[in-house]
DNA sequence: GACCCTATGTCAGAATGCTGACATGAGTCA
DNA sequence: TGACTCATGTCAGCATTCTGACATAGGGTC
């Protein structure tokens, strides 16, 4: 009945699977993040920005997989609030290198403990064997679809 | 540079890698859906009522990972185009089950295969022993995630 | 029956992300 | 040099989803 033949089963499709557990994940961290006052995207920005200082709104977007004007409207919010700096002029191009500020800094330390307690969390029970194992599944997954799109 | 010993090091980061997937597999979707005037969305609302005819909002809301303010809305619009139906009196409670047209179940159709030669894409290069792994590892995942908010 | 708790359907407003569009700067090629 | 292409930053409008709120139905418990 749940499966008749043609349709996609949801109950052993790893595609939906896949989108429950990023809702979930999804969830976990929101609800951490909230008492923080932060959201996923504004975490992602800012610990994109600890990991790699000096990135570019464009690179930035690519990074948070949000479009590159969606991360615009986010970086002139952290700007104003103080969180990270960016030079009235660009060095070179148009690209304007952003970088976090001390208050930034401070600011993703917590929810950087908040956010890792979820990683914690969702390996639990998974050996560092398996955690491996799905790395190495997952990357073939994301280099397969974007080979389709791309064509690269 | 890229872990500074306290930082989620997003390089070999599970739940990084999970919203690259993740991404990567809604932005195929959109692709191969938009020809057909198709969201994943309401993809993802009509193959819930294929293979379980008679779903109620909440139930249809919960599988396809949305408030069920949001699939309300989504339904009406469906119910409006002819896509599915409602009664108009609640048999039992407030409960409305939902089900396919005919001209849903066709529209569901075309949909299904674009979303499968999708998913094949993505498993391409996996064995199936790979498959049945992922499948079991990222079950383990969702469980994980879960007992932490529910508490079950 | 009275009460409480939970789940549901639904409306309205707010937030978030996306598409479309434009100007500009860098690289390539003839 | 000039034309062409591509990537970037940014503004504006639109679409989708979410949060808040309300009334109602059903299952308990007393």
């Amino acid at each position: 009945m749940s499966q008749d033949g043609a349709g996609v089963d949801l109950e052993t499709s790893l595609g939906y699977l896949l989108k429950e557990v990023s809702s979930a994940l999804r969830v976990a961290m929101e609800e951490v993040l909230r008492p923080l006052g932060m959201s996923v995207t504004r975490y992602s920005c800012l610990e994109l920005l600890a990991q790699r200082p000096g990135l570019s709104n464009s690179e930035l977007a690519r990074g948070a997989f949000v479009t590159r004007q969606s991360m615009n409207v986010l970086l002139q919010t952290l700007e104003r609030e103080g969180y990270v700096t960016r030079p009235a002029e660009a060095p070179v191009g148009k690209v304007l290198p952003t970088r976090l500020t001390p208050r930034g800094r401070r600011s993703l330390e917590k929810a950087t403990v908040a956010v890792r307690s979820v990683e914690v969390r969702m390996l639990a029970g998974l050996t560092e064997t398996e955690q491996s194992t799905a790395f190495r599944i997952l990357r073939s997954m994301v280099r397969s679809l974007h080979d389709g799109n791309d064509g690269a």
